[in-house]
DNA sequence: ACCTGAACACCGTTCAAGT
DNA sequence: ACCTGAACACCGTTCAAGT
């Protein structure tokens, strides 16, 4: 059985197998991966380079699960769209928050998910942000995503305090469940980004208003 | 040379190296890490459970070398103190930019470190921030500095389109480096989310008031 | 073209043996 | 108490051999 008639693999078929293997929640390797599959670890590298190619397969096939290029959001207004967008992400992390480690220190190029941050940056150039400033803001907005991801997918708890603390101690003790403040979080942060980012655009408008006005 | 008359090792020196490792650059493990101490990786053992508890150690060897409760920031008013605060945890991030993505989904259990955080905590509760609220914020506020520190250790760069984008591809030709990019956005959160938090306190009080004088 | 098998240089951890 | 050495079950990757 050295070579089969028609072939074992695809890259559809170990993307979707180690997807499965990262959310049953075993550590994530070519090898058990490899296992998943029926196959020799070695076959593997007939369809892909290596580790970080599978994960970045991953990352495509989870982005065209979600639907970020989706009509219906780019024709919201654009601090809905922004909203709808990062709810959109942060329900990809929290439905799958093993994976986010894997890709967090990633360079994202699969062709998907650069489809999903380029509709991020059309909004934005769109609601009329300066090219300077597009990806600063795409960095934020990213930056916080992220930052929301690896909260909820913090096992048990965030903080243990092991001795005495002044507060946090008895914060922890009377507090909702870790992932209950990580919604609200979420939540807290949205609204202010999306308000600061309004307020960045309409003070920009206003100030060129007002030098027109000169 | 079975058992030395002192002792080779110590939790400090095994922190120390595998700050070195890890500042180094090279992949981080037990044992590389053996290797830098010049010892076998079993005797590690002998002074800590495992790879986990090595990178907790080296949590609170750096939380130590930045001073997180100093007195001159809990002197200041809240918005300015919790300012110098995220900014020190960028720091720190940006200083050692290979240590974020091991200690980012380990619960925190060193004392200084959580010492650090309960500051935090102290800094909010003192502002005047209901119970409920504080380790929300905490929450959205270290969602925020992991994010911007992920991203500022991004290698290379964040995003590579490889095919054709409506103007991400354009944006990033154009556009400062990645680190720049990354400095923006953090000033850009930073001023936003403290201006959030005085807006949230504002309306609290203004709303107690408010209902006070009915 | 695509799988296997053997090989390589690694991992993290355990444990008996030695002083 | 603290280090070594051998052992275990893993990693990720390469490459010649087979069809």
């Amino acid at each position: 059985m050295a070579r089969p008639k028609s072939p074992l693999l695809t890259t559809g078929l170990i993307a979707h197998a180690a997807l499965e293997l990262i959310d049953s929640g075993e550590p994530f390797g070519v090898n058990a991966l490899a296992r998943r599959l029926g196959v020799r670890p070695s076959s593997l590298y007939n369809h892909v380079s290596g580790r970080e190619e599978i994960i970045e397969l991953v990352r495509g096939l989870i982005s065209r699960s979600y639907d970020f290029t989706s009509a219906d959001v780019h024709a919201l207004p654009w601090p809905e769209a922004i909203e709808e967008y990062l709810r959109l992400e942060r329900r990809m992390y929290t439905e799958h928050p093993n994976l986010l480690p894997l890709i967090a220190t990633l360079t994202v190029t699969d062709d998907t998910a650069i489809a999903a941050y380029d509709g991020l940056a059309t909004m934005l150039v769109r609601a009329g942000f300066p090219d300077d400033d597009v990806l600063v803001v795409m960095q934020l907005l990213d930056a916080f995503a992220l930052g929301a991801g690896l909260d909820y997918a913090a096992p048990g708890d965030i903080w243990r305090p092991l001795g005495e603390t002044a507060h946090l101690g008895r914060l922890l003790e009377t507090a909702a469940p870790g992932r209950e403040r990580s919604d609200r979080a979420f939540e807290l942060g949205i609204r202010v980004l999306v308000s600061a980012l309004q307020d960045m655009l309409t003070e920009r408008t206003q100030g060129a208003a007002a030098r027109t006005a000169d």
